[in-house]
DNA sequence: CTCATTTCAGGCAGACTGACATCA
DNA sequence: CTGATGTCAGTCAGCCTGAAATGA
């Protein structure tokens, strides 16, 4: 009773479900996912990043950053300053309202991460995870 | 010297990376991954499907299949032909100049999976694709 | 002057919705 | 008339390139 869909690869069915789920419940809260995982960067490093260091994280060009940037200045979940030492460079922190906003995402992006993995042992997605990253230098090596 | 990235999933990373590759190695051809998809699935199938079968199979919505399938028409990759039996379905199957520039894209797409799996034993690649798929299992249900 | 960072305008593939014609 | 299939127009997020501004 399964499509199976042998001919698209695995990966890309499990991404694009992803994907497709994280737009639907993410804009019960207000965000894009593009924004999402910006304000999730923001809140792990408060040292405040560049938006090239985003980009950098993000696999992205800095100019398909600042258009997140900027969206996320308008909605007040971030802020920007200059930086002191080197005025080229902006400052992004994330806000209260940011964190606030973030926590509220990240409670509909863990229901979509834990129903992934639900009936999977702690054996096989450690093995998976494993699998993954060594896919991931494979194909950073390609570029 | 890794930069880690623990911040975005490690899926998602692959996929774009993949993607990526694809957009770059495949424009050589002369081919948009989309495109490439769509003459895949049409090569393995030759009972010509409907586009609204091809749509279920890369999970997009049959407006989004037609998008493509007007452009591989206007490149004589594929031929449309009414169903004789329902002439609301129109009958896709590929061209011998489609079967070609698949041949050829398929090149491309292989080098892209066989250096996504270098130095990745045969036990473990059997062990991620399996649980991969019960990820996409678990996915489609939440949908 | 050269280089790095951000900003801005414009473009493009991929996918969507919604309205419509066609036909079972 | 109802419902299924495909077509078409318009829209959208996400990412890109390339040019300009700003400052090291």
């Amino acid at each position: 009773m399964d499509s199976q869909c042998s001919d698209i690869p695995l990966l890309a069915q499990i991404t694009r479900l992803q994907f497709q789920l994280m737009h639907q419940f993410l804009s019960d809260v207000g965000l894009y996912p593009g924004q999402f995982f910006v304000l999730q960067i923001l809140s792990d490093h408060p040292e405040e990043l560049s938006q090239k260091e985003i980009g950098a994280m993000l696999m992205i060009k800095p100019s398909s950053v600042n258009q997140i940037i900027v969206n996320l200045e308008k909605a007040s979940f971030i802020t920007r300053s200059h930086d002191t030492k080197d005025r080229r460079v902006m400052r992004v922190a994330i806000t209260e309202k940011g964190e606030d906003i973030l926590k509220q995402g990240k409670k509909k992006y863990d229901l979509i991460q834990n129903k992934t993995r639900e009936g999977i042992s702690s054996d096989d997605l450690t093995g998976f995870d494993r699998i993954a990253s060594m896919m991931i230098a494979n194909l950073k090596d390609m570029q």
